[in-house]
Order: C-alpha cells, then sequence, then structure tokens
DNA sequence: CAGTATTTGCAAATTTGTCGCAATAATCTA
DNA sequence: TAGATTATTGCGACAAATTTGCAAATACTG
C-alpha cells in the first residue's frame, strides 16, 4: 500500500513526506473524508494550506479523488488503493458507503452514453437513500 | 408549469414572490446553472443572499435541486420540471448535456442497491467524456 | 384594504480555499 | 554521509463563496 503510494508519486516526480504520508493515513480504509474532516483530523500535525496543497497533488498523482456528495464534496483514495465501486449515500446518518461495481451496469452505462453521440471515459455514480441502519423501525 | 411551481410553494407553505419567480425563470428550460451564473443574471434585480436563500428552498420544495460536476456544483429544476435523465459532461468544453433516463439502467441501479441493504430513494448518474463536438477531429 | 406573517436587501461575519515567501526537509552527488 | 540543490511546509495575508441579523418592503388572509 505504501509502496504503491511512494510509487504513484515518483511516478510523477514528488516526494513522500511526512505530511503526505499523514493524510494518506487519514483516507486509508475510511469511509470518504470531508474537506473539514481531513483538515480536523490532521489539525495539529499539519497546516490547512498543506492538506489543501496534499489533495490537490494527490488528485494529479491518481493518489485520490473527489466525490460529489449532495452539496460537499468528500475524497477517497482511488481505485488502484480501493477497487472501482460506486457509492450509496444515507440521508439520514449522512455516511456514504462503497458499493462493488458491478459489470454488467458499468457496461450499460458505458453503452447509453455511446448511444447520445457521447465519448465516454468515466463516470460517477451516486445512490441516495437509507442504510440498513437507519432504515430500521426504531 | 408556473403553476406547479405555485403548488409546490404552497405545499410547503411558501409564498411566489417577485425574486423566486426571477430565479426559476432563470432556471427553466436551460442548461444546469452555477450559482455565479445564476447570481450574474439577476444581479441588477436580486441580492445574492437571496439567491442562495431561494436556491434552498427551492430544494426543499423539490422544485430544484443541486448537481455535482466536478469541482463545482450546478442548479437545475428538478425532474418534475424536467423528468428524471442522468448528465453527460464534457470535460472538454465543460457543457453539461441531458442523457434521458433508460429504464433498465434505473432498474438496474435500484436492484444493485436494494441487494447491498440499502434502501434507494434516488441516485445521481454523471458521465465524464467528450461530447460530439469535442471529439470531432479538428 | 388593514393586519399579520413572510421575505428581501444590505452590511457584516463566517467559512472555504489560495498565494507569496522565508524556513525546513528531502534528494542527489561526490 | 556531508554539502549542495530542489521540493515542500508553515505562516500570515488574501480572495472568494456562503451565511446571518435585522429593519424595511412585500405577500397573504380575512
Amino acid at each position: 500500500m505504501i509502496n504503491t503510494l511512494r510509487a504513484l508519486l515518483k511516478q510523477k516526480g514528488y516526494s513522500l513526506t511526512k505530511p503526505r504520508l499523514i493524510v494518506f493515513g487519514v483516507l486509508a480504509g475510511k469511509e470518504p473524508q470531508t474537506m473539514a474532516e481531513i483538515i480536523g483530523l490532521t489539525a495539529n500535525k499539519i497546516d490547512r494550506a498543506t492538506v489543501y496543497r496534499t489533495i490537490e497533488l494527490f488528485e494529479q498523482a491518481g493518489i485520490a479523488h473527489r466525490l460529489n456528495i449532495g452539496f460537499k464534496y468528500k475524497i477517497e483514495l482511488t481505485e488502484v488503493f480501493n477497487g472501482h465501486h460506486h457509492h450509496l449515500h444515507c440521508t439520514a446518518c449522512g455516511r456514504t458507503f462503497p458499493l462493488p461495481a458491478n459489470p454488467m451496469l458499468e457496461t450499460m452505462i458505458d453503452t447509453v452514453a455511446s448511444k447520445a453521440d457521447f465519448a465516454p471515459r468515466g463516470h460517477q455514480l451516486e445512490i441516495y437513500g437509507l442504510c440498513q441502519n437507519c432504515s430500521k423501525p426504531s
């Protein structure tokens, strides 16, 4: 994991610094995080500006990317680390869950775009609703 | 159209005011707009703060909703006015095109979510790539 | 049309994201 | 591994985006 990180950084000529490792640590194996969350979790270690710069750099290096959810956006590691997937966003508790990609669905999405004379390069599917926990009768 | 607008507002106990009509007019029948665009188009008629408040109110009343595209978000009228559809976002020219919903695709999305023990209430699919115009050989 | 409740504009305050630059840490070379 | 070179960080100042309080204006009700 760290090796992949190092490799992706090196590919772009970036170095693996302490702040970058910290930000990566905050993202690894967690649900997508908002900027505020990342900044909060690293507040005593890294400056706000560095967090923004790091995220931007991670995006350029294909390490992390933005996920648009409702108003805000959240950051998560790319499919290199997480595999391609979509998201289930619970409108009750605000959590975001990964939904493993379904090959048939992927194909259909590309097909539908192509039929509209559009050359698809990627997509993002966000499903809104209630997670298992929030739809339980209280 | 205006009647539907009035009805949706009344349903929530909101009144149909001049500023709300103006904002509605800016959104009706157009591509999704960014906040900056809406504010710009109404600058000499409505205060910025009112635009923000109106959009928020439109969201609550199911009149308009936010569409997340790349970094920014855009506003468009809901399916009540526009029908359910997805979006093709051209990464070259930045335009956003509607993609009429495909029933089979819709079904598959709901199914996939349900299988993950999630109760889907809606979804948003953004496809990124090149529009017909931008993929032409120049 | 008056009375009441809602909504607006304005100005100020927050929040969010960016930038320049000197200090610091990482990388490279010998 | 020391020393030179380059990339990166923290800090403070900015700039942009969004929110809020409140008095004045507008819409709705009877």
